[in-house]
Formats: C-alpha cells, structure tokens, sequence
DNA sequence: CTAAGTGCAAAGTATTTGCATTGCG
DNA sequence: CGCAATGCAAATACTTTGCACTTAG
C-alpha cells in the first residue's frame, strides 16, 4: 500500500523530482492547510528554491491524481492538504481564522442519506462551520 | 419586518441608489447563484448599464450587511445569494456542475452538536455535497 | 534518448482601489 | 449641502502559460 505521498506519486505515473520531493516534504510535515506561497516559504526555510509556477503545476497535478485535496475557505488563496490523512471537516474560528479539523461519522452518514434522498450518489463533501469559541469560564 | 434586499438595505444605512435598486432586482429575480459578470449581464438585458467596480462594491457592502452571502464553490468566481431566503446547503452536480440547494433539519442540529463539543459557538456554516445522479431508470 | 518537468517572465482572471464626479438623504 | 456612492482606468492578487532548458526513467 501507498502511504507517503511520493509513494502516491510515483503510483499515479507522475515523475518523483527534486522540486516534488521537496513539495512532498514540506507538506508532510505540515499540520495545517498551506497555500502556495506558504509551501515556497517552508522550504526556503528548508534550503530549497521552489518556483512558484512549479508549485502550482505541482498542486494540480498531484490534485488531479486525488494525492491531495484544493480548499477554498475564504475565496482567496486555495490551499492544499494531503489527501490520504483520511477526510475530515473544518470549523474556522471567526476570531482567530484558525482551521480546526474534526470527524463526525454521524455526519457522514447523514450526507450520504440526504445525497441518496436528492437522487444522487454522493462523490465528495465539504462542510465548514463557522463558530466563536465559548465564552465558559 | 424587512424582507426585500432594499428594505434590508436601507435598515443598514445604506443608500439605496440606482445601482442598487438594479442590483437587487437582479439578485431577486434570480433563482440561481450568479457572480457579479453575471449580475452585470443580466443588468444589461434588463436595459441598465452596470460598472463592475460598483456590482463588487455593492455586493461586498451587501455581504457585509448581512443581506447577502458569499459562495465559492469551485474557486473561480465568487457566487452570490440572498441571506434572507433561508439558509439551505447544497448539492453539485459532478456532470453538469448544477447546483442543486436542500434543507435538511437533521444536519442542522448535528452541525450545532459538534461545534459545541468542540466547545464553539455556531455563527454559520457551509456544506457543499458532490456527487453524480444516480442511474437507476 | 525523449517525454515530462522546471524556471522565468509574460499573460490571464478575478477583484480592488484612487480619484474626480454625481446624487441620496 | 455633505458625505456616500459611482464610473473609469489603473493597480493588485492569485494562478496559468509559452518557451527554451533540464532531467527522470
């Protein structure tokens, strides 16, 4: 089985260079969701001299192979997340604009009886909440 | 109590001005979720010139009000609608990339659920469903 | 060896903004 | 009247692309 995303890479016939390896490792050792500029800043951080235009073409081909996953929080800059580290949903903070991952199986379920109900055979998904942290002291 | 987008507008305090009243006629003759070419489009078969500068002015204005909200499905343009119709989610067509809006009180609740065991306060959320009509005949 | 990938700079989109002018309240 | 809103064009932000060069397989 193909864990790292190199592997999924290399699986998906896309050529392992020295730029995607680089892309590979600074997204890996991310536990956020960064976009394309912040990959070039994690690795000049690195050592590594990315081209911006690499990255981009670097994303969307490892987004079409489904290696990873295009968000699109705030209509501005799309940012990328690993794919295979299992779907998950967001809440975004509404002070902070920090992204906090979560699972519901419930919701899962739900959203494949509600796309069932419609007609429609459920492909994806994307929920994001919007929320103020509680004020209980 | 306010329901068209102009009586919510002036309750904001803003003026409501050619443009506007163009616009929001625009917005409420639609059943869609068009973007501000569109809206312009639309304003032009309706005989009224619109300047784009003015229908992004407007519609950031609008959605900071309150009177409308924002839509990005697919990372292109931006999409807007009326806040006032209720809140709904909704469902793209993966072949057609039809959007397709429901309501469903269960998600709802659940949604309200989990941002409370996360320990937030839900102030909005949004839930995109992709998938393919199913083939049965 | 050769097709895929890269970097650079230029070109595209989508959206925002400066400024002089207009018009709502 | 005065300040908010408008239109235009220029500016910005993000992403894509043409082309000549490099490199993985």
């Amino acid at each position: 089985m193909a864990n790292g995303i190199l592997d999924r890479c290399r699986q998906a016939g896309l050529r392992l260079t020295a730029p995607r390896r680089e892309i590979a490792a600074v997204l890996e050792a991310s536990t956020d969701h960064p976009d394309a500029e912040t990959i070039r800043q994690r690795a000049a951080v690195r050592g590594f001299t990315l081209s911006l235009a690499t990255i981009y073409r670097t994303l969307k081909a490892f987004e079409e192979e489904g290696i990873l996953e295009k968000r699109d929080f705030d209509g501005g800059r799309a940012r990328y997340e690993d794919a295979e580290r299992g779907h998950h949903d967001h809440l975004i903070d509404l002070e902070t604009g920090r992204v906090i991952e979560f699972v519901d199986p419930d919701i899962e379920a739900l959203q494949e009886r509600i796309a069932a109900r419609l007609g429609y055979e459920l492909h994806g998904h994307k929920l994001e909440l919007y929320g103020r942290r509680k004020t209980r002291r």
